[in-house]
DNA sequence: CGAGAGTTTTCGGCATGCCGAAACCTTAGC
DNA sequence: GCTAAGGTTTCGGCATGCCGAAAACTCTCG
């Protein structure tokens, strides 16, 4: 009944992950696809994690927080958010680069180092990709959006964030000029791309792109 | 094979700290106590670690560091005390409170971030206790010093470092307002305790703190 | 409804690191 | 030199987290 270890750290977070960008819960088919681990070393994990009351799981069924699972990922969530915002702002990193860091120093760091570097940084609300910071409370900022890859053609609004997972993602929209804040105007949209026009040019970005990107609503 | 982990990092780093204030080889045993583990798993990893190339060691033997370990070693104290630095400097730390917060950040951080960190601080020699920190080609400053346990009445001098591994020790010298630099003389000196002089003031020093400083010869 | 594909679980196993108990050395003291 | 104390090693075992293979389940399609 530890109910804590970088290991179920991960678990938590990468389930709190894919609600904020899918409806439905996710399955230990794909927690296991994201997180690099194989399916049956899920099953195991996520049997620990129901005992320990962090998640609701059946048998063959898909996996959710409960309000205590959701709690702890929050923090977890909060943590490496913060990092990346202080690797960004102040170690000289690019967006694209803070990632892997962040994966690491989030299970590493105290709650006051983390504290320390919050103060630092203003408390920010979102971090460089846009993504939310949860407070130390759990709340966090929110408003409406909507999926970049599923806005119809005359759609426009300022980018809200960007998903930190593909860096290839992150480099391109880097060369687009693309970031949170910027303002785009969705001019033809198919499956397979989006065309949008940002800073008065017309950019052609693919559905994998299109599909990690929110625009205010 | 893999001649890392957290694990081996902190024997390595145990072993390292024993050289730099005893000149006998540190025992099993010892080595035990100090990382607050069992004798028979020193056992263990001494072997895993003889067998990797780290350290030399014959059974029932004293454990030494083999010019790779050492590198290994510098790598990872360099970490340790660029770590206790930047805490102090830049995150509002004071020197007693910063060991177990770099003790787990020594190990998830980056060699770039790592980087980032000496660059910021301007590639500091010594940190707050006065530890030389190893550069990142290993090398690293030295100056003559005495034990302050065993230096004989009149003896005068600055003190160099201040050993950071009980905090209660840096606590007593934070109120008696010596720090490295500070500039001692011994008025008297005893193998339970020593006297000193700092500040104009005399300071009555246990040997367990009187162990625990470098004052230069 | 039934079969096959795909998903999930079960099971035995592996690696790391730790432990305690018992056996084994070493060495200090007589 | 011998014994006893204390340090060291061996051994079996435990916990965490992971794996692959095989069994079990679900669900969709015909």
């Amino acid at each position: 009944m530890p109910a804590n270890s970088p290991a179920i750290e991960d678990y938590l977070k990468t389930v709190y992950a894919h609600t904020e960008w899918q409806p439905d819960a996710i399955t230990p088919k794909v927690l296991a696809d994201r997180l690099g681990v194989a399916p049956s070393s899920v099953t195991e994990m996520v049997k620990k994690m129901a005992a320990a009351g962090l998640v609701s799981h059946v048998p063959y069924g898909a996996v959710r927080l409960t309000d205590a699972g959701l709690s702890r990922a929050l923090a977890v969530v909060r943590r490496h958010r913060l990092i990346e915002t202080w690797l960004v702002h102040e170690m000289g990193y690019a967006w694209d680069e803070v990632h892997d860091e962040a994966e690491v120093l989030e299970h590493a760091i105290s709650d006051r180092l983390l504290e320390a570097i919050d103060v630092r940084l203003g408390r920010p609300a979102r971090d460089p990709h846009g993504d939310a910071i949860p407070a130390a409370d759990g709340t966090l900022v929110s408003e409406p959006w909507v999926l970049l890859g599923d806005a119809t053609a005359g759609h426009s609004g300022a980018v809200i964030r960007i998903s930190d997972r593909d860096p290839a993602v992150l480099r391109l929209l880097h060369e687009c000029g693309i970031g949170p804040g910027t303002v785009v105007t969705v001019t033809d949209a198919s499956p397979e791309a989006v065309t949008v026009e940002a800073h008065g040019t017309a950019q052609r970005l693919p559905a994998e792109a299109a599909l990690a990107i929110w625009v205010a609503a």
